[in-house]
DNA sequence: GACCTGCTGCGGTGTG
């Protein structure tokens, strides 16, 4: 162990915290010490750098330092410090961890210090002590720190605090519990301006921009570290053996399960991620069947299952006693998990940040190289891996855009902060507008929102119940304390949707599934969730009764979930991977093993270059098929393909069918549409594209739906006690009641508008369709007719058939399309080359 | 027996 060079200058205290961090940890890494010198320089900023790499204790240790340079001399040290660091992390399971790494160093030094988390978990009594007496740690999340601000007596509670840390910032950035964060900092920078904010981050596109939301507009001096210490990530791909045999749609990925099951065997423990939960099940399935013997040492882990269960893998994840967990999203963060020491990676990663983050998962120590193995589902996944590969090697990180101006958010920290310690109009409004979210927030909007909480506005200003805020001689603060509860009880910005719980009779909670699944199974029927066999006993009051079946079996669970497009930086490289290999450049294994299939491509059809756009025209039985590439993931598609269907429609009287996956859309029509180069061109016009997305979209019912999130967030619905919560459809109903009223009665409302905007935004993303129109302008259209259903094609018409068959003759037509393809293919292969 | 496609995250009450 290398001990710490005392720097000259350095004080006792200081070379007794450095003396204790080298017994224990290792030699302070640069970016520490850089991190330390700008804390104990009074300034804030944000640190990125991979997991694993010591970022904790790049902003725990110099509050301690602080604190020993004005207490050196044990016998003088005070019995009790009050509050001092205030972090917020945004996973529960996170807040446990961080309170232990912190104690470390001040128990051991048997510093004063207390150090206490709180968190939706912390048991009441708890609570109840927490408000005579704050730690001098206080370790919480965003939404538990709204709450303790919703509290009058916080403020001179929190008098001593010197800095606040915001921990995996990236997480948050980029959501509205982003934007609840902001606003809490820029109270409690109100309260005490002195205040110092670090945010931690995993490496992002936009780092400028992420400490520039973290710390507000009104910051001074700020620094951006950098903790990039060349982490080693390794990623590997297992290459099919037979490529030419190999599916050129699909997802599942199961055909590598004998070349994953060796991965297995040759490491001591796998998180294996899958892209959605339904495969971690069916994946789960296939060890189980594979492998008897490994029954108890492999495990699966996603949303959807209960949190005991969850908790109870974490824990075996820790101790170690676990080959392999199959998992979604659900453990890209959290806990530390040191005995894991090999990623696989199940299907496509659609980003490249994605896919640092889930290799950061093994090799979690400093020094450590993080290795990911890669499974492609698919041939054409081989590309996308490849193009991962180097957009990691090349740094291209996708960007996290912080939400601007969301009102409903807005809303509920006025009620908040009216609650705590009430507000003036005038000092608040400067407050909120301190905010990177609300910098411009107009005059007329804030007046807006005060009148929302005073009056209900406009249009529910005759309901007592809306007037939650009063305003007593210019001070606006919530007298009532049943409204006090009920804000109380919503506060917060994530609202999911609710499901049915699947219980075993008189047994322990399983976990949840959607209504529509639990809907198609009769009593008796079998199903596999959560890992375990199951027979529906009955279903009452949103809970799906079940006994334990024999064997795993039957059907599995799907649910609706985030649609995760490609990014955009991935798809760029992905393109000119494509592009490369027109020129016939194949570099890479992955290049090389799919070689053979892009061959196809090209001598079917053809290989766009970046700045092309490709469309194959088809004609089959059933119709005109075209396939259309803009490389812009599945969201954009989703609205390009409705908009250009829609425009199509318009020169050709005919229903056209579309359906798109995250590389391009195809359009069927049963008539024959033929349009030249030159018509496409005009088809992709930017013009009019609002007003044509809203035409061919079901824009009201959409509006409808997503004016959900935002009633509950602004108060207006209230989600039911805790446990007995109102079902989805209850919730929808009693929302779109409030958005039936306001749109007659109340046009302007801003609530209204925003819920136009987040459509927009979010479930079209607008902006990059927009941007891709513009793209496409500048493109080249190329359009060519194909002789048969060539790779690129060959998913979007699967999926089209699927739309329209039961799935047992999807799949024979599928199967039976790809073998006539296989077939054409290996002729073609063995005709000698002209 | 092959086939299935879409993530995550937090918080709150009740009183003999």
């Amino acid at each position: 162990m290398t001990k710490a060079k005392p720097q000259p200058g350095e004080s006792d205290a200081t070379r007794t915290i450095l003396h204790w961090f080298t017994e224990h940890h290792w030699k302070p890494f640069p970016f520490q010490r850089t991190a330390w010198a700008a804390y104990l320089a009074g300034q804030s900023g944000l640190i990125h750098a991979p997991t694993g790499t010591g970022k904790t204790y790049a902003v725990s240790i110099p509050p301690l330092l602080e604190w020993l340079e004005e207490f050196p001399e044990p016998s003088a040290w005070p019995k009790t410090v009050p509050l001092r660091l205030l972090w917020i992390t945004p996973l529960r399971a996170l807040a446990n961890d961080t309170a232990k790494s912190i104690a470390a160093p001040i128990q051991e030094l048997k510093l004063p210090w207390t150090v206490e988390l709180r968190t939706g978990d912390t048991s009441a009594t708890r609570r109840a002590k927490q408000r005579e007496r704050f730690p001098t740690v206080f370790v919480t999340t965003p939404e538990s720190l709204s709450l303790l601000l919703s509290y009058p007596g916080t403020q001179a509670m929190m008098q001593s605090l010197r800095s606040v840390i915001v921990d995996e910032w990236h997480e948050l950035l980029g959501t509205k519990r982003g934007v609840q964060t902001e606003l809490c900092l820029a109270r409690l920078r109100h309260w005490f301006p002195t205040l110092r904010t670090w945010g931690l981050s995993a490496t992002l596109g936009n780092l400028e921009q992420a400490q520039s939301v973290l710390l507000g507009t009104r910051a001074s001096s700020a620094v951006v570290i950098s903790g990039d210490m060349k982490k080693r990530v390794k990623v590997e791909t297992l290459i099919p053996s037979n490529v030419e045999k190999f599916p050129w749609a699909g997802h599942l990925g199961l055909n590598l399960l004998p070349k994953v099951l060796s991965c297995l065997e040759q490491a001591r423990t796998t998180l294996l991620f899958t892209n959605t939960r339904s495969q971690t099940e069916i994946w789960f399935r296939a060890l189980q069947a594979a492998k008897p013997e490994w029954a108890d040492e492999v495990a699966l882990h996603h949303g959807s299952i209960g949190r005991a269960a969850r908790e109870e893998v974490e824990k075996r994840l820790r101790v170690g006693t676990l080959r392999c967990v199959v998992c979604t999203a659900s453990l890209d963060l959290g806990v530390d998990f040191s005995p894991v020491d090999q990623v696989i990676q199940m299907g496509a990663p659609k980003g490249v940040a994605r896919m640092l983050q889930r290799a950061g998962r093994s090799g979690h120590q400093p020094g450590e190289v993080s290795r990911i193995v890669c499974v492609p589902a698919h041939a054409l996944e081989l590309v996308e891996f490849a193009a991962v590969r180097e957009a990691i090697g090349a740094g291209e990180l996708e960007s996290r855009l912080p939400v601007e101006k969301p009102l409903d958010v807005l809303v509920q920290h006025l009620v908040s902060v009216a609650l705590g310690s009430g507000f003036r109009e005038d000092e608040l409004l400067e407050e909120v507008r301190s905010t990177h979210a609300f910098r411009e927030l107009t005059d007329q909007e804030w007046r807006w929102c005060v009148d929302f909480v005073t009056r209900g506005g406009e249009s529910l200003k005759v309901y007592p119940q809306f007037s939650r805020v009063q305003n007593l001689d210019g001070v606006f603060t919530v007298p009532d304390p049943f409204i006090a509860r009920l804000h109380r009880m919503s506060v917060g910005t994530i609202s999911s949707d609710s499901a049915v719980a699947v219980r075993v009779v008189r047994g322990a909670l399983l976990g949840t599934i959607e209504e529509s699944f639990i809907g198609r199974l009769k009593p008796g029927n079998t199903f596999t969730f959560a890992g375990h066999a199951l027979e529906l006993v009955r279903v009452r009051d949103m809970t799906a009764y079940v006994r334990r079946a024999k064997k795993l079996s039957g059907l599995v669970p799907q649910w609706m979930g985030g649609r995760m497009p490609l990014s955009s930086q991935l798809a760029r490289v992905v393109r000119r991977k494509l592009a490369e290999a027109r020129r016939g450049v194949y570099t890479g294994k992955e290049m090389r093993a799919v070689k053979p299939i892009l061959e196809i491509q090209k001598s079917w059809s053809l290989l766009p270059e970046p700045d092309e756009l490709l469309i194959e025209r088809l004609q089959m039985r059933d119709g005109t098929h075209h396939f259309i590439y803009p490389f812009a993931g599945r969201l954009v598609h989703e609205g390009l393909g409705a908009l250009i269907a829609h425009r199509v429609s318009k020169l050709f009287p005919a229903s056209i069918a579309v359906t798109l996956n995250d590389y391009g859309f195809a359009l069927l029509s049963a008539s024959a549409i033929s349009l030249s180069e030159g018509e496409w061109k005009e088809i992709f016009t930017e013009e009019n594209l609002l007003v044509d997305l809203l035409a061919c979209l079901n824009a009201a019912e959409l509006g409808r739906r997503q004016f959900r999130e935002i009633a509950r967030i602004a108060g207006l619905v209230f989600q039911g006690y805790p446990g007995s919560g109102k079902s989805t459809h209850q919730l929808q109903s009693s929302s779109g009641l409030f958005y039936d009223v306001f749109t007659r009665y109340d046009p302007d409302n801003l609530l209204l508008n925003q819920a136009r905007r987040e459509i927009l935004n979010r479930q079209l993303e607008v902006v990059r369709l927009k941007k891709t129109l513009a793209e496409i302008s500048a493109m080249k259209t190329v359009l060519t007719e194909i002789p048969r259903l060539p790779p690129l094609a060959f998913p979007l018409w699967a999926s089209f058939t699927q739309a329209n068959v039961s799935s047992e003759k999807w799949a024979e037509r599928v199967k039976r399309m790809a073998l006539q393809l296989e077939e054409t293919a290996a002729k073609e292969k063995s005709k000698p080359a002209p």
